[in-house]
RNA sequence: GGUUCCGUAGCUCAGUUGGAUAGAGCAACUGCCUUCUAAGCAGUAGGUCAUUGGUUCGAAUCCAAUCGGAAUCACCA
């Protein structure tokens, strides 16, 4: 069944007419017919302009013809109006009920059959040297909802993450925890990820220690006054000479780079510290995605696919796809793509970030044969993935033009960008703990829950919280740079989440009351009200909804939609009696609206992520 | 400097494959619980859709320029 049905029916009846009044044989686009604006009469509105210009004729002259003739020769509709170009039909109330049976009866309404492709997703792909925060939450409430949304439209879609396990900025964890340590190991008050990026900030600290005093010494001196540009203040040369001092002069850069070194020869003693301080870390992470409710199919780990890729770029370069410089180091041209020249191999041969997703990309393709692979990656690489995508289509790799590259903006602070090393970063597990205090204290107050076992609290709780925190996120779209404001922390009224559960469980109460299994009877109510017709309506568009989040991989579009569903559910439920509704049909009618709206809150919800209480 | 993205109410955001009088929430003010969960409903107030020009029956939406903000332009990841 095709769920335009409606539309559907509409552009039959229109070419209908075409044909029969002017001989005109033409297509009518589905977006030439939309919802009709709340002010005016109508449900559907067929905008007419573009018609009357293909027969020569005034808009309001063909709005007002069509319209008789629809109503003619379709009983569906009952009412139009013409206005300007545009022709308003008003459905008839048989017409509204026959859509909510539809609905009603059709468990899977807006979801597609599968389709036998299988589509990738990587998102969270966290560094180990630091817990998640704020910019991974966005991350990987991104690339869930994505997950969900994908897999209503008929696909088979795999959750993968690359943990960038390896590095020196592990080694900088390592090395401090080595050396200042003191034994440390993670406790119930401290998670092994949080032990560990204390561990990376006490690194940064002594090190900045080191640098300052350098500083001050006659070698650090003689740099400055070796190396100053014309007019460069000593703090602002220190600044600018940093790296360089870390690679150059510093003892606990040495150190450092000597680490990673040792790990790369495979080292054992180094080997088995950095497996105990990554074992700490994926315990921390664990749990942290635990709490915010999310899993993966596989983890990937950069220690293991960093050297992929190399074959590759040798097979590139006999096709030319690649240059070698005289240094020996591999190159590709993108400047016919606006962009420039990328290294892919250095001249050691060793690796760059590129050469690894190439490899990458190409293993997991072997391993899945997906028609799509979706990057959820914050903005800041845009140019990355526009290089690496360019690369692949150069390389005519089967999978290039299935890459897609999720692109979202920034969590900022009101005091601006996050700064891990300035401890100015929102900590995921505490945001979750602040909301889920503030959630507890409001819940506590309620009188519904009163008879309900702590733990039947502690849950509701969970779910609340969690749908502020993510509904506040997935609300704006990905690709806009969003500020984030701890001291207001996240609203729990209005446009937001627990606004939405509540409306589900004002459902949810109502059914409870009503053990009865409600068959509608679309001959018995006869009075469609304005309340009841918007959820009508509203629900009708589930699939288009979900079309377009996933066509767009924008869940703001679902999040969007689960919204005006609530406050629809809320203006209803405040005018209407339902349990004691007067009018003959009117309470069964209204409780299997009742049903597919909570039926339908819960899905679109859960494709956010976010779970529905039956009482808060 | 090149490239890309963003700019809508005091704040946070919808609305953009061109469509009717630009919408919500928060904050402020005012009402509504002896009615099915008030985490709710209703109302008041708040706008030069950054600016200017162009395209046309019609522009917040498309095009151009300008202004403001961000990201990026590493043999880092």
């Amino acid at each position: 069944m095709s769920y335009n049905f409606v539309e559907s029916k509409l552009q039959v009846i229109i070419k209908q007419f075409l044909s029969e009044s002017f001989n005109l044989e033409m297509e009518i686009p589905l977006q030439w017919i939309t919802a009709t604006k709340k002010e005016h009469v109508g449900d559907f509105t067929l905008t007419v302009f573009n018609i009357a210009k293909s027969v020569n004729l005034p808009p309001e002259k063909v709005a007002t013809d069509l319209g008789n003739f629809i109503l003619q020769n379709d009983t569906d509709f009952v009412e139009f109006q013409v206005i300007k170009g545009f022709l308003n039909l008003k459905l008839s109330n048989k017409e509204l009920l026959e859509i909510l049976n539809k609905i009603s009866s059709n468990l899977e309404y807006g979801i597609k059959p599968k389709n036998g492709e299988t589509v990738l997703v990587e998102f969270c792909s966290p560094n180990t040297n630091k817990p998640l925060h704020l910019g991974h939450v966005r991350n990987i409430l991104l690339g869930w909802s994505t997950y969900k949304i994908l897999g209503t439209q008929g696909y088979d879609v795999k959750k993968v993450q690359i943990i960038n396990d390896r590095g020196i900025a592990i080694c900088k964890s390592m090395l401090a925890w080595k050396l200042f340590g003191e034994g440390q190991v993670p406790s119930p008050t401290k998670k092994g990820d949080h032990l560990v990026g204390d561990m990376y900030v006490l690194f940064e600290q002594k090190f900045k220690e080191e640098y300052s005093t350098w500083q001050d010494s006659v070698a650090g001196k003689a740099i400055y006054e070796e190396k100053k540009k014309e007019d460069e203040t000593q703090s602002d040369f220190f600044k600018r000479y940093k790296n360089d001092y870390f690679n150059l002069e510093s003892n606990l850069g040495l150190q450092a780079r000597k680490m990673l070194q040792k790990w790369e020869d495979g080292d054992v003693e180094v080997k088995t510290l950095w497996a105990q301080l990554n074992g700490w870390v994926y315990d921390g992470f664990a749990e942290t995605f635990k709490r915010l409710r999310v899993d993966f199919d596989q983890l990937d780990y950069e220690s293991e696919t960093y050297l992929l890729g190399k074959d590759i770029i040798n097979e590139g370069l006999e096709k030319s796809v690649f240059y070698k410089k005289p240094d020996n180091s591999v190159w590709i041209d993108l400047t016919d793509k606006k962009l420039d020249h990328k290294v892919v191999l250095r001249a050691d041969g060793t690796s760059v970030y590129i050469t690894q997703d190439i490899g990458t990309a190409n293993m997991r393709y072997k391993q899945w044969n997906p028609s799509k692979m979706i990057y959820v990656v914050a903005d800041e690489q845009n140019y990355h993935f526009q290089a690496l995508f360019e690369t692949m289509k150069k390389l005519q790799e089967p999978y290039a033009d299935g890459l897609f590259h999720l692109s979202y903006g920034m969590v900022e602070l009101p005091s601006g960008r996050m700064k891990s090393r300035e401890g100015t970063v929102v900590d995921a597990d505490d945001l979750i703990d602040e909301i889920t205090a503030e959630v507890s204290t409001n819940t506590l107050e309620r009188e519904e829950l009163a008879a309900l076992t702590p733990a039947e609290k502690n849950d509701i709780v969970n779910d609340i919280s969690l749908a502020a925190i993510k509904f506040f996120i997935l609300k704006v779209q990905p690709k806009k740079r969003m500020i984030f404001d701890p001291s207001e922390s996240v609203d729990l009224q209005g446009h937001t989440g627990p606004y939405i559960q509540n409306a589900y469980v004002r459902i949810q109460s109502l059914l409870r009351k009503t053990p009865i299994d409600l068959v509608l009877d679309s001959n018995v109510y006869t009075h469609i009200n304005e309340d009841e017709k918007d959820i009508i309506l509203h629900l009708y568009y589930y699939p288009y909804v979900l079309e377009e989040a996933s066509n767009t991989y924008d869940p703001s579009v679902v999040a969007h939609f689960a919204y005006q569903l609530a406050k629809y559910y809320h203006k209803f439920y405040h005018n209407n009696s339902i349990l004691l509704a007067k009018e003959p049909g009117a309470r069964d009618f209204r409780l299997v609206l009742c049903r597919v709206t909570a039926r339908l809150l819960a899905h679109s919800m859960n494709l956010l992520g976010i779970d529905m209480p039956d009482r808060m």
